[in-house]
Parts: C-alpha cells; sequence; structure tokens
DNA sequence: AAGTAGAATGTTCACGTTAACAAAAGGAAG
DNA sequence: CTTCCTTTTGTTAACGTGAACATTCTACTT
C-alpha cells in the first residue's frame, strides 16, 4: 500500500508537506503542489480513511438504520429510501446502512464510528435507540415517524393533509357514502389518517357515520375482512378511503369476491402509492407518500449539520400527492 | 472518549493487558482479565474501530454493491438480498451498501477500505468493476449474475431448471400450446431460461413453434405488447411461460383487455416471484428465484474466505421453486 | 535455597495521517 | 548587508490500538 511518506520520498519532500498538497492547503507552492499530486496519481494513492479518521475524530461515515431490517419493512419503502439518501451522501461519507433489530446492545453505536446518523422510524420500539443517540451526542435525523420529542429534527410527510385531500377527492366525485378502514391501532400515523379523513367530511357538511369505520392493522388480510364488513351493511358506502395500499389491495379482492367491482359498484383509495399500486386491476388511487424526497431531505439536513451548520431542530412536514389512476368512480351528483 | 489506556489506569495495569483482557487472551489471569472487563463495563467503553483497523490492516468492512441503486434494480430484489447479506454479517462488521454507477472512477475502492465486496450483479457493465476489484486483490463474490470469467466464486439460481420445470408444469396440467415471452436480449439469464422452456418442450416431445417466441425485454410493457401479438396468433397458445413476473403481469393485463380471462383462456406463468406476484388477480403462478438465500450463501462464503479459509473459486447454482398459486388451469387431456 | 521454566504483565514501537510548533528561505526596507 | 517579516517547508508528537520483545513474578525441581 501507498503511503503519503512514499510520495514524500520520491518527491523528495517531508511526508507532511505531501499532506498539505493533497488536501490543497494554501500553504504550498503551486509548482510543489502539481508535482506531488502527480506523483500520487502516477502511484496510484489511496488515502487510508482510517487513519485519518483516527487524527481526525472523525469517521466519514454516516448510518442509515431502519426499525428492522428482516421485519415488516416493505421492499418499496427501502429501495426509495436507500435510493434518496445514497443520492445525496457524497463520496466523502460512507453509507452503512443497519437494522435496529440487528443490536442486542447498543454499546457498538458511539461518536467514533459514526459522524451522523439518519433513522428511518418505523416503530414506537425506536425510541430506546433514539435515546441511546442522543445520549452518546451523535447529530441524527429521524425521518418518516412523527416522533413527540421536541428537539429532533424529524422529517415526514403530513398524512393528515394527504388523507383529507384523498377523501375530498371522492366528495368532489360525488360520493358521500364513504367508508375509511383504519391503520394499525396506536399508530400515529393511523390518527393522522383518521383525522384526515373526518376533517374532509366535516368540511363538506358530510355526518359522520360510525359504522363507516372499520379497523384494520395495515396488512392485505386486515382489509379484506374490514371490506367484508362495509359490504355487509344495509347501506353500503360507495367509495372507501383505506390507510395504506396493502389493506386497499386486501379490501379490494374483498369487494371482487363478492362479486362486485371496483370501481363500478364501490371506489377505493389507498395510501403511499407502493410501485404495485399501478399494477391492480384497476390500477389504484392512492395517495403518495414523498419517502424518497423525505430521505432526500434527511440527509441533506444532516449533511448540512456535520458541515458545522446550526439546523433548528424541528419537525418538518412534506407534502402528499394524489396520484389519480382507475378506482374511483364519478358519481352523478344527486 | 474513553479509551484502553483510561481503563488501565483505574485498573493499575498496562493498556496492553487491558488490549488483551478486551480481546479474550488466555496469556490473561482469570481475576485480572474479570476486573477489566468490569470496569470496562462500567465505564462504557466503546473500542475504536479506526485505531483497531490502523494497526491491523484491516476494516471491518464489507461492501455490498449493486449495478444501480437508483436504476432498474427491483424493490424486492433490495429488501431481499439486503436482508440475506444482514442476517449473516456479524455485529463485528460494517455493512457499506453503494451503487456502482455512484462511482466515477474506482479510484477510492481499495483493501484498505473493504475487507470484501459482494457483488450483486445485474448487468455487463459491472465487468469493469469486478476487474479493479480482482485487480486491488480484495476478496469478493459475485452473485446473482453468472460470470464467464473462471476463478471467480459466482453463485446465482439455476435459472434453466427452475424454467424447465414450469414449462414442464404447463404440460403435466394439460397444456401442449406453449408460448414463450422472452427476456432483454442479449441478457444471460434469457438465454438460459429460453434453453429451461425448450427443453421441457423436447423432453415432452412436443414441437418447438417459432410464433410461439415472443420477445420481451423484462418490462411490464413488452410484456403486454408481447402478448397482444401471441394472442393474434390463428391457434392461440393456451399457457405462456414469461421469462419474468413484470412480463407476466403485462401480459395478464393484455389478456384482459381482450376481453379473456386468466387462467380460463390462458395460463400464465412467470419467473422471479417478486412480492407483487399473490396480489394479482389471479395470484401468479411462478418460479421463486432464491434471492434471499443467494445472498446469505453469498455473504457466508465471503465471510469464511475472510477468515482466512480457502474456498473454491467456483460457480454454484441455486434451486429455484415453483410457486403455484391460480394463473394456470388444469387441460383435460386429449 | 538456588535455579529455572513458564505464566503473567509491562515497554516500546508501529500503523498512516494531521496539527502544532520550529525552522529555513525569500524579499523588502533601512 | 543586516534586520525583520512573510511565505514555504520540515520536525515531532498525537490519535487508540495491537504486536514484538522485555521483564517480573510464581511455582516447581533439585
Amino acid at each position: 500500500m501507498v503511503t503519503i511518506k512514499d510520495i514524500a520520498k520520491l518527491a523528495n519532500v517531508s511526508h507532511t508537506t505531501v499532506s498539505r498538497a493533497l488536501n490543497n492547503s494554501p500553504l504550498i507552492k503551486e509548482p510543489t503542489k502539481k508535482k506531488i499530486l502527480e506523483i500520487a496519481a502516477q502511484m496510484n494513492y489511496t488515502p487510508n480513511f482510517n487513519a485519518k479518521s483516527l487524527v481526525k475524530q472523525k469517521s466519514y461515515t454516516i448510518g442509515l438504520f431502519y426499525t428492522s431490517i428482516s421485519n415488516g419493512t416493505s421492499p418499496s419503502f427501502f429501495a426509495d429510501t436507500l435510493k434518496g439518501v445514497n443520492s445525496v451522501i457524497s463520496q466523502e461519507y460512507n453509507l452503512f446502512v443497519r437494522g435496529i433489530d440487528d443490536y442486542s446492545d447498543y454499546s457498538s453505536i458511539g461518536r467514533q464510528r459514526y459522524d451522523g446518523i439518519l433513522l428511518m422510524s418505523q416503530s414506537v420500539n425506536d425510541n430506546a435507540f433514539i435515546y441511546h443517540v442522543m445520549e452518546k451526542n451523535i447529530p441524527f435525523v429521524v425521518l418518516n415517524r412523527d416522533i413527540e420529542e421536541k428537539n429532533i429534527i424529524n422529517i415526514l410527510s403530513d398524512d393528515k393533509e394527504g388523507a383529507r385531500q384523498a377523501v375530498e377527492y371522492l366528495i368532489e366525485h360525488g360520493h358521500s357514502d364513504i367508508a375509511i378502514i383504519e391503520g394499525k391501532q396506536g399508530f400515529k400515523s393511523s390518527q393522522q389518517r383518521k383525522e384526515g379523513y373526518i376533517s374532509a367530511l366535516i368540511q363538506h357538511g358530510i355526518q359522520i357515520r360510525s359504522e363507516y369505520s372499520a379497523s384494520g392493522n395495515y396488512d392485505m388480510e386486515s382489509g379484506y375482512r374490514a371490506m367484508e364488513q362495509l359490504l355487509s351493511l344495509n347501506t353500503r358506502p360507495t367509495a372507501v378511503f383505506c390507510s395504506n395500499d396493502d389493506m386497499a389491495i386486501g379490501a379490494m379482492n374483498a369487494i371482487f369476491a363478492n362479486e362486485l367491482k371496483v370501481p363500478d359498484d364501490v371506489s377505493v383509495v389507498g395510501f403511499d402509492d407502493i410501485g404495485f399500486a399501478q399494477y391492480t386491476m384497476p390500477r389504484l388511487t392512492t395517495v403518495k407518500r414523498p419517502v424518497e424526497q423525505i430521505s432526500v431531505e434527511g440527509a441533506k439536513k444532516l449533511l448540512s449539520l456535520l458541515n458545522g451548520n446550526e439546523q433548528r431542530k424541528e419537525k418538518i412536514l412534506a407534502n402528499t400527492e394524489l396520484m389519480i389512476r382507475d378506482s374511483v368512480k364519478t358519481l352523478a351528483k344527486c
């Protein structure tokens, strides 16, 4: 392995001069710098990041942590977040990916190893990890999940507004018998999506009917069951807002199973815009959560923090986008 | 930051003794070791991996490289491979993730930075990277894509056999007018899946008809177009083997668009078993590529290599599995 | 009791880099 | 030509750890 000392010998200067030249220090005369740079290139020199890290007390490493890599994280979430973060991180930084549940204890997670941490949080269970990171004084950003705690940079999508818009879209297309299939009990996201649903109804003066609220837990199967329950009502809803796409797919299957059609008999709207939403039959109208954008913003924020720019420790809401496809029917307004 | 020297002072021993105790050296007396370990735990000591790396000439980092993170890699592929690798890598190692196309030059990729490299290869364009890694003498394993080169550890699924089994399954269910929608021209995988298709037909004495070969390029749209072409034939095939699931979904859409039904009018089989295959209507029968298993095997192989166990530089084929769902109809044999 | 082998611990140095301080070289002013 | 800055370069130490070699301590043999 070629080191700066090797270069120094060849260039007939001290290794410090080489170091300075490579780091583009203004202290070095142009011709000297040029000569050194040439030799370095010729010798195929690669800096040793470990040595650099050791002396600079910086790891040049950013940790990207998920709640879990093995359990529950949806494929498209991985792909989108990784894409987003990856596009921002410069070559100077290493990107390390791990699941929080891979660790039995967090002792190996310290400042020396990570300059900063991006946490794609999907569960309240992550809080222990968050406290550890705060305690260790590692710069970090929490993405995707709403953290109650103040003084944390927290970027997530505005689920309430997204849900409101989706339901408003249904109303504008003539629906007023609109049901909701709720997300997992106790999840902040479930609550906010429901709030959006309610807010849209109120805003348009539509009465809220408790029998139009069916509970689910974010998986397909629960969407199916919730839909069956809704279909068995005396006055069947003409449209259903599902708190995520998986449940929407389950709901659509339940509708088909009852020999009804989407959107002719029942309109369906989802939430998330998973990759598969455009491959369903019919293609699913849904609320796109800007996961990739959140990742990009989060990574940028973190990098800026690492560069010493003070950031406001605030919550940032990213806008959702309604992806209009084919699962909603326009009703003639009565 | 607490270092072994701090511990040494408190324990009234030399820092080397601490180092040995922490590394569980047999040279240290039990009571001393115990005392040191206790103090370390109490002080919340975290080893500095940079210093360790520097002196041991080891980076404790495994690079997981994809052909691209931004382009073309399917979400489920990310998720499955990451899961697989992650489950094997011990806490001792860092997992570094990047796309090859993130690099304009490979100069920063050297032995000091990576103890070993896992390459999830999806394109011939990766070859330049492979040569670089070989030249730098970094231990590595190529996964997923068939590499012609000898003397490379190369783990991939047995696509030919998988395709053969799928087509055989169609034949066993009474089909003999079986078409194929081929994968992207020039891809090794396309070729091997087609070979499997042909081999099954020959084996069962079924004549190969050139008009039953439609070309595609692995995306939905191409599957749709290929299927339309097949449907326009005088003697429509009763079953279609699609070289991947995306094209199978496209093909199913084409069948529906022509007011035909899957599987009643045409049976469809896919390849890959993407997550969505079980959510299609009807659920897609397909060949599951053991992506996660390949990742696990590859990571194990690499770790074993890093631990100094010589590995045979060979090609390993992993078995596919036919996922039987609802997109194939049993025909009465004539 | 002395000698000795072996176990346990300590000293010193090295890894490759940057930083603090030191020194030399060059140039301007008197 | 001194003297004194300023610019450029060099010397030395430090980061935290592990390894080679050195030393001390123990326990056993004679």
